[in-house]
DNA sequence: TAAATAGTGTCTCTTAGACAATATCGT
DNA sequence: ACGATATTGTCTAAGAGACACTATTTA
C-alpha cells in the first residue's frame, strides 16, 4: 500500500463501472425510561477502511453476483450486526455520482424493522452500536448514509395511516397501550388513548385475544394481535412477495 | 458469432458483476373519442437485439460512470424516444437473479410524465410506437417489464391524492373538465364534476386565471393554472432535487 | 380507598359524496 | 329558445379529534 491510493486517480475511477452495494437502515423501538416517550433507534457500524474510516455507517456491502438484492441487503446486515429482522423493503436507491469520494458507487437502500425484545442484542463488536434516532453523535454519517436514514424515517411516518408497520416494531403479542406507544414514537407526538383504540378496532387487522398482561401496577391490559393483509405491491420484499 | 452465444454458458455468467440499467415508463393522457374516457398511454421500443429480440420492451439502456441515474434515465429515454418529459421520478430497482434470461441485470426503473401536447410526438421509427395502457398488445413485455408498468400505475393511482400530478400531465394552464378527465383516466372512475372542483378548489395549490377556454359548442369554462409546493424528499429527481 | 391505567360514550368539526338547482355559452 | 356544459348550493354520512366518564386492577 502506498500513501496515495490508487482510487485517487480520477481518471482511472471515471473509467471503472458503478459499483453495486446495498445499505439497510435498521429500525427498532426502545420503550421510554421514566414514563418517557418510547424511541425510535437503530444499529450503525463504524468503517474500518477507507473512504471514512472511523465513522458510522449504516450496514451494508457489495451485491453477489448470485443472489437478489434483498437478499444482499438481508445478508450483509446480519453478517455486521447479527441481527434478524422480520420486515424488509426497498427505499431507494441512491447513485450521484461523488457520493463516494473514491469510486463511482450505486447503492441500493433498504429499510428493515426489528422486534423489540432483538433491539440492542447486537454482536458484541466495539465497531457495532446502537443509536437513537435524535442522538447528536449520528448528525453526521459516512457518505450521505444521513440523507438514508432521513428518507427512511420519512417513509416510515408517512406509511404509518396504512398500518401494519408498527406491530412489526413489536411482538406477536402487544396491549393497545404499547403500540400506541410506537406510533407516538414515529409520529413525534401524544395521541389521545381513546381515539386511538376506536381508530384501530376499525381497522380490522388487529384482533383482540382472550390474554391479559398480568404483573402491572394497574388495571391489567387486554392483549391483542395483529393479522395482516396482504401487502402493497412491491413495497415488501424478499421476505414476503 | 455462433448458434449459441457466449452468455449461454451459465457458469462464465455467474462470474460477471451485475450489469447495471435504467427503464423509464412514460406515461401519457391520449383525449378520449367521441365523448369517451381519457385514456392513458405509453410509448414503448421493440427490442433489436436478443434477448426479447421483437418484442415490445420500455425505453432505457446501461448507466454510464459518469451520469446519475436520472441523468441516465432522461439521456437513454430521449435516445430512444426523442421526448423531454416534464417530471421524473425513481420507482424502484429490479434485480432478481433471472430477470434476464442471459445475464445477471439490475434495473433501475424511472417514471415519467409527458405533457399532452407530446403525446403521439415520438420520432419517426417503427420500432417506437405508442400504446394505450390496456391495450392487450403489451399485455406481455420483454423481461419483466409488464411488473414494471403495472408498479408505476399502482404509484400514479396511489400519488393523485396528493395532487401535484395530474397536471404534470396537462399544460400549463387547463380546465377544470380537463384535469377532472386526468383524475378519471387515472383512478379508472367518474368523479363528479361539482364535488372535484370544490375539492381543487380547496387545494390551494390549483388557481384561477382570468382567462376563458373559447372554441367549445358550450359555456367556455375558465382556466386554472398549477401553483406548486415543494415535493416530498427524493421522490422527486434530477430535473428538481 | 387512592392511584393509575384500561376502556366507553358523546360531542363537534371537517370532509367526501350524492344530487338538485342555477348560469352562461353556441347554435 | 334549446342543448350542453360550467358553476353553485345543500344535504347526508363517515371519520378525526377533544374530552368527560366509567371500570378494574395493585398498593
Amino acid at each position: 500500500m502506498t500513501s496515495v491510493p490508487s482510487w485517487a486517480n480520477v481518471d482511472e475511477r471515471r473509467n471503472l463501472p458503478p459499483a453495486l452495494a446495498v445499505s439497510t437502515v435498521i429500525l427498532g423501538i426502545r420503550p421510554g425510561v421514566e414514563g418517557g416517550p418510547d424511541k425510535l433507534c437503530l444499529p450503525l457500524v463504524r468503517r474500518i477502511r477507507q473512504p471514512h474510516a472511523g465513522m458510522w455507517a449504516l450496514p451494508g456491502g457489495p451485491v453477489d453476483a448470485r443472489e437478489s438484492l434483498g437478499q444482499a441487503a438481508g445478508r450483509t446486515l446480519a453478517g455486521t450486526t447479527g441481527l434478524r429482522p422480520n420486515y424488509l423493503e426497498q427505499l431507494y436507491t441512491f447513485g450521484d455520482i461523488d457520493r463516494s469520494p473514491t469510486h463511482r458507487l450505486v447503492t441500493i437502500a433498504y429499510f428493515a424493522l426489528l422486534h423489540v425484545d432483538q433491539v440492542g442484542a447486537t454482536v458484541q463488536d466495539p465497531n457495532v452500536a446502537w443509536f437513537d434516532i435524535d442522538d447528536p453523535a449520528i448528525a453526521q454519517l459516512a457518505f450521505d448514509h444521513r440523507k438514508i436514514v432521513d428518507y427512511a424515517l420519512w417513509r416510515l411516518r408517512n406509511k404509518t395511516e396504512y398500518g401494519q408497520i408498527a406491530h412489526r416494531l413489536l411482538g406477536e403479542r402487544f396491549t393497545l397501550a404499547a403500540l400506541r406507544g410506537v406510533y407516538e414514537a414515529i409520529l413525534g407526538r401524544r395521541l389521545d388513548p381513546a381515539n386511538f383504540r376506536r381508530t384501530l378496532n376499525s381497522t380490522a387487522s388487529i384482533e383482540a385475544t382472550d390474554e391479559y398482561l398480568a404483573g402491572g401496577k394497574h388495571r391489567p391490559p387486554r392483549l391483542y394481535r395483529y393479522v395482516g393483509h396482504g401487502p402493497d405491491p412491491l413495497e415488501v420484499d424478499p421476505l414476503h412477495g
